[in-house]
DNA sequence: TATTTCACGGAATTATATTTTTGTCAAATT
DNA sequence: AATTTGACAAAAATATAATTCCGTGAAATA
């Protein structure tokens, strides 16, 4: 329920609960994962009611859609928008390549913890399938413009692509490589996966 | 609790409620998942009462855990000690890495529900992650036993590991290749990886 | 056959989480 | 200044799940 606000300090108490309601879910989302976190939780831990809570978002998908604006931009995903902009200037495979690796590698690195556990809990959840559903969306548009110039098959983006796709970075992850060593092992994967992706 | 039986219809009836107990328990997890199912729906589901599940398995953990033995013989999965045997025969590079590539598919393919299930919950519930973490040796074993006669480091092991992991063989079947290309795509990489490997 | 044992289900109890109701006080309006 | 509005917290009401208690009847034992 949103209004129309011409009472100053009432619109801001509003927003700055919101904004603590907010920032204690995301917290312990991240604590303690999604699903698990109660209503009680989150107000104990913004030093608010519950009734408060259910005042601003009256259900929970609300609320978790709401954490997923801050978390948003807190990661800067890849977005088809950007794409294009990600590769300007760079004209051959290998770099388009390397420079996909680094953005996609870069982007997992400040979203790990969060697309890990939005992940297990998305089929219970649909805010969260819903927010996941479009980061894969940016990383797959990510994987068409970086081998755009290369005439790829729809099937080959498709493999490339899910060798970008979270998961597999992240148990790529558990090795101890050095991020160095571990871009450079995707982008051999990908180039393989192409040549190979090429005889289906 | 364990019994002393001499009483012959009281054991029989015992073993059977605690069989009953196990079917309904597996059916719910594959249905809904393991940490969503609750001890009303299973008992439900098995036509007892819900305290007759408490005397059978005092706590949710042994439960599982008995689920746990019957998977796992459903699902047969590849162990360390059946390693050795799984390439017997096989001298060349090539020929173990397409073995290891069908038996781990054909693996895959048989737990496919229940290891995505299992992973979910696995830091929910112990029993879980006890349960994958074999898996997980029982794979790895099988990846270095491939390996074997190619005197691969260590490290190659573990990337190639990471390769066969569940999660990586997971995500590449959303895409709809035929499991023969699919296997062929997989060993492909392998090669790749073995190689890049060989400069960490 | 008489007595004891014990597996069972119904129902009570406890625990935890969600959602609604209600009174209060400060901010806004007049 | 008097009145109204609305944001809030405490607590009640619901809902759902876990756990325990207790009487019953069939199986075992003597």
């Amino acid at each position: 329920m949103p209004r129309e606000y011409k009472m100053r300090k009432r619109a801001d108490d509003w927003h700055n609960t919101r904004e603590r309601i907010l920032r204690a879910t995301m917290q312990l989302h991240d604590e303690k994962g999604v699903a698990p976190t109660t209503f009680s939780d989150i107000a104990k831990r913004a030093g608010l009611g519950q009734a408060t809570l259910y005042r601003h978002f009256p259900t929970l998908g609300d609320l978790v859609q709401a954490c997923g604006g801050h978390v948003w931009q807190q990661m800067r995903p890849p977005t088809p928008e950007s794409a294009a902009g990600a590769f300007d200037g760079l004209t051959s495979t290998n770099e388009r390549l390397a420079r996909l690796v680094e953005e996609i590698d870069a982007f997992y690195q400040r979203g790990a913890l969060r697309l890990g556990l939005a992940g297990r809990d998305r089929d219970l959840i649909p805010a969260l399938d819903y927010f996941l559903k479009a980061v894969e969306a940016g990383v797959e548009a990510y994987v068409r413009e970086a081998l755009a110039p290369s005439k790829a098959s729809k099937r080959t983006v498709e493999v490339v692509a899910a060798l970008m796709s979270f998961p597999v970075w992240s148990r790529f992850r558990q090795l101890d490589l050095s991020g160095r060593k571990s871009r450079e092992l995707t982008a051999r994967l990908i180039h393989c996966a192409m040549r190979a992706a090429k005889d289906f």
